[in-house]
DNA sequence: AATGAATGAGGGTTCATTCAT
DNA sequence: AATGAATGAACCCTCATTCAT
């Protein structure tokens, strides 16, 4: 009757798309304050709805933490688009200064996921972005000089489940696992 | 009633000491086979006791988890005093392989550990040996000049935290994250 | 506001019907394939509808099962009275037979009906018909002096609520059930 | 201490075995008095023991419904064994009157049954005991020529199984089923 | 010192039904 | 009349740990 694109089902899809993303916020929050603790029903209350809703967007409690693992990984692809990429020769650097800061500030959160996917990467749909971010950037350095010629996105993958372990568990200065990955263990020569 | 000298006693306490033994031998193979399905009743019938003997022997599951981690972590230690120390240069190298190859035939183990601690590193008896081990170790090769000189046994720590993480969930070559951990990122320059 | 003749009006109620229709075959279905399992959402979707329209037809899981109930029973009776007259002196033998051979080819819809309904009597419009058709079997095998004279229609529901639960869970040849009801368990004397 | 051949062992077993009693006999009240509606924590306050000790003794809901199903066949074949054993010629008649007078105590109990075992049938220990039992009296009832010569174990199970039904569901008045069964429908030629 | 039966809080998930649109 | 997203009570089962014997 009056937006023609906009049939009545629209609004309720809407709603239910909002829905959704109250869920994801709620649990993201909670997972964040309180870790593995959290409960489905925790969530639903916190996100204003009925359990059932919860999981009609996530058929089960590893779906919700997938979903939340691979928003935030949505966002740190993001932020090597935006900001990485314009910096060649120090991009990835960058890039994994960013992830380090993200995952330090959600330590719990880490766990949450590693708990129960069994690892921190990235699985879903931001999977796909970011490896072609972090493609981008290895590129981008390489063609800069930076960085070695034979470096690949698989390896930046794994230096970076490293580096989330390393700042999950505490096990250092993260900052120092950066550097060490960056610069090698083994003494440079002369020069 | 009572055996009149110590023998009853004696033998009651090398009973004590073999019961222990064997529940952690039941249980590293248990975790390794089944990972964190294994329930404590079934570490007590592996071991041909009863669980009570068990929590007498471990005050609770985390803490059997913490000996059995503890226990491989000797092992480790061990290899590193009699093996890795008498190869000066690459010491540290074939440390991290040999840590490399236990980790990769026990990643069930290692991902109990790591549930159940919240790291994979030693935290009982086994971090002292291990600590001297690889401090050694460093100063040796230092001394051959084949690793940097602000290496410390921190960083190793952290690059083993890093190497589990990295064997656990599967995240890609291992033994390419020695290289990369060796080498750097960094592009060398010429010469 | 109102559509002056009837037209409109009677589009609507066909449309109603036909999804009255379709949603009580796409439930048919479904129970016969896969027993107790099917929800009432699966139901809307099999019959192309939404659950609202399932549940405005059918006020409740059961009062769908009901009527599914009653349209096979109404298609026994509906053979009762075109095929089983017209043979006296075995309409009744016939009845039993067609029932068997009905639900033979529908345990798990029984199961279904037994679970929801207590019973697998008709108990609706159908419950009617067939207490007709059933009455008029019986007295005409009886004036062919073919089974007693005592038995009635009770008797019949009786025996075939027995024959439905023997053929739903599979205790015996339901064709020797139906021979032992017609015979009895008695040795008959000489003669 | 006291009785010799009684270990202390024995007397752990000998209070399990009496939990396992008990939770058996409060599950058989609660079943008899509310059907369907009892869950599992119900059962073992009824009992005066925790969940967790109903769990240990059934697996599974199914389990322990099963265990009262089977007592309660090991006790019709007691009956049968003591008392229908002994009166040739009408044994088998008897014991249809006794399952139909047990079971129509307890048509809750037999609802729970059907419902969850899917048939009402004796399936564990009791088979075993009741076939035998079920089988002299045959043989017997048969030597005295009350009964037709070719009647087997399974003829009664599967007419049992429809008396059950009958008087589950309460489609009829089970004592006209049990004569029905004995003398058929059939009218019986003079003489 | 050893045993193992008992405990019981805890938690993820399902699905018939409602109701705003 | 139709839609289907939302609801939330209900329920079975697990398993680390305790403690009477």
């Amino acid at each position: 009757m009056s937006t023609p694109s906009t049939p009545t089902h629209r609004k309720t899809r809407a709603d239910a798309e909002r829905n959704r993303a109250r869920v994801l916020k709620a649990a993201r929050r909670l997972f964040h304050e309180h870790g593995d603790a959290v409960q489905m029903p925790e969530v639903a209350r916190a996100a204003g709805v009925g359990v059932g809703t919860v999981y009609r967007h996530f058929p089960s409690r590893q779906a919700l933490i997938a979903a939340v693992a691979d928003q935030r990984f949505g966002e740190i692809a993001e932020y090597a688009r935006t900001t990485c990429l314009h910096e060649p020769g120090r991009g990835l650097l960058l890039y994994l200064r960013h992830v380090g800061e993200v995952l330090a500030a959600d330590q719990r959160l880490s766990a949450v996921i590693e708990a129960t996917l069994g690892a921190t990467a990235p699985q879903g749909e931001a999977r796909a972005q970011l490896e072609e971010a972090v493609s981008s950037l290895i590129a981008r350095d390489q063609a800069a000089g930076a960085i070695r010629a034979d470096l690949t996105v698989g390896d930046v993958y794994m230096l970076v489940g490293g580096l989330s372990a390393t700042i999950r568990v505490g096990s250092g200065d993260w900052r120092r696992f950066i550097e060490l990955a960056c610069d090698g263990l083994r003494s440079r020569g002369p020069r």
